[in-house]
DNA sequence: CACGAAACTCAACGCATGGTGAATTCAACT
DNA sequence: AGTTGAATTCACCATGCGTTGAGTTTCGTG
C-alpha cells in the first residue's frame, strides 16, 4: 500500500500544470465520485480517495466542484421522471400492474449508472439524517402522492408506501447485503413473486 | 429514559480520579454507545461523541472495551435465538403464518433495545462491506436455511429471502426514512397487508 | 488504617480529513 | 509570437479522529 518512490509499473510522476491532450478529466472525476459514493456512501468516501481513483490531485476536485457536498450533488443528477414512471406503470390492464412494475424496476437496476446512483443515495440516506430527509420528501412528495392519487381506495398512501418498502428491501437484500440466492436471481425468477406482492398492495 | 448532556447547567468541572458512589458507568457507556450507533452507524459515531453522551472521558471507553470495534460488539450482544423464532412462526395453522410473522416482527420493533440494535446493524452494514458480510452470513446461515428447510417446496431459499427483504424494506421505510404514513401506522393497520405478502412468500 | 487495584481524567501522539492559495503548465485566441 | 486564462499540482492549515500512558481519586480487602 505504500508507494513513495519508484514502483516498476506506473510511478507516473505527475507533473504540475495543465495536461497535454484534451482528456475529459472532469468526467473522470465524476465517474470516480459515482463509483466511490455508490460503494461507500457520502461520509465514508473521501475527496482524496475519489481523487486517487480518478488519478488526480484532490485540490482539483475543489477547483471543479467547490466542495465535497457539491461534488456529491453533481455526481447524482438524477435522470428519471417520477411522473412518467407512475403513468407508465399504471397504464394498461390493472390486473398486470404488479408484474409490470416489478419488471420495470428490475430492468432499471440492470443499468449500471442507475444502480450506482441508487446505491449512493441509499447508502448515504441510511447514514445521514439530512439526506434521509431529502429522500423522504422525494418519496412522499413525488412518488407516493402520485401513486396514491391514481390508486384511490382505502389507505392508498399506506399501500403505496408498502410498494416502495418492498422495492427498497429488495434493493438492500440484492445489492447491499448481497445474500444468495436473491442477489443472483434473474428478473424472470423474481417477477412472479415480486409482481404478486406489488399487485396485492396496488389493488385488490 | 434518555438523560443526555448539553444542559447549560452543567459546568460541573469533572474531577480526575474514581467517582464516589457506585454508579454503573460502564452501563451508561454501553447505553450511550447503542444510542449513537443506532443513530449514526459505526463509522459516523465517534468515541468522543459516545463519551460525551455518557458524560465521561473518551479514554475511559478504551479502559473498559479496548477499542471502538470491541465497544461496537459489546453494545450489540444480540439477545435473540433465531431457531426459536422460526419454530414459533411456523407452528400453528399454516394459513396464518404470514400474519403471525408480521405481528411478531412489529412487536419486536416496539422494544427500544431491540430497535436500537437493529438500526445499529442496519446503518453499519449499509456503509461497511465488512459488517454487510457478517449480516449476510447471519441471514443466510441462521435464518434462511432454517426457514427454507421448514418451508420446503419450490425455490424455498429464494422465497425465504423475499420474506426477509420485505421485512428489511419495512424497517428502512419506517425507521430510517421515516416516511409517513408508514412510520406512524400501527401494527394493526400494517398486519393485513404485510401478513398477506409474507403469507404469499411462505407458501400458498 | 494501610494499601493495592480499579475507576477515572488529562495531555498528547500520529494520522486522515476537507479546504485554500500560490505556482506551474498547457491551450486558445489574437 | 504573445498573452490570457483554464487546468493541474504542491505545500500547507485547522480540525477531528482513535489511541496511549501517566497521573489522580476512590473502593474493597486485610
Amino acid at each position: 500500500m505504500s508507494e513513495t518512490e519508484e514502483t516498476a509499473k506506473k510511478p507516473a510522476q505527475r507533473r504540475t500544470g495543465r495536461r497535454p491532450g484534451g482528456a475529459d478529466t472532469r468526467g473522470a472525476v465524476l465517474e470516480a465520485a459515482r463509483s466511490e459514493f455508490a460503494a461507500r456512501g457520502y461520509e465514508r468516501s473521501s475527496m482524496r480517495g475519489i481523487a486517487r481513483v480518478a488519478g488526480v490531485d484532490a485540490a482539483l476536485l475543489h477547483h471543479y466542484f467547490g466542495s465535497k457536498e457539491q461534488l456529491f450533488l453533481a455526481a447524482l443528477d438524477f435522470p428519471i421522471e417520477p411522473g412518467q414512471v407512475v403513468q407508465l406503470v399504471l397504464s394498461g390492464e390493472p390486473s398486470e400492474r404488479g408484474e409490470r412494475l416489478a419488471r420495470f424496476v428490475l430492468a432499471l437496476w440492470e443499468q449500471p449508472e442507475v444502480l450506482d446512483r441508487l446505491l449512493a443515495v441509499l447508502r448515504t440516506a441510511v447514514g445521514s439524517e439530512q439526506i434521509a430527509q431529502v429522500l423522504r420528501e422525494f418519496m412522499v412528495g413525488e412518488l407516493i402522492v402520485r401513486l396514491a392519487a391514481e390508486l384511490g381506495g382505502d389507505q392508498a398512501e399506506l399501500r403505496a408506501e408498502l410498494v416502495l418498502s418492498q422495492i427498497i428491501g429488495l434493493a438492500v437484500a440484492r445489492y447491499v447485503i448481497r445474500a444468495e440466492p436473491i442477489a443472483s436471481a434473474t428478473a424472470d425468477e423474481l417477477v412472479p413473486f415480486l409482481g404478486a406482492t406489488l399487485q396485492g398492495y396496488l389493488g385488490n
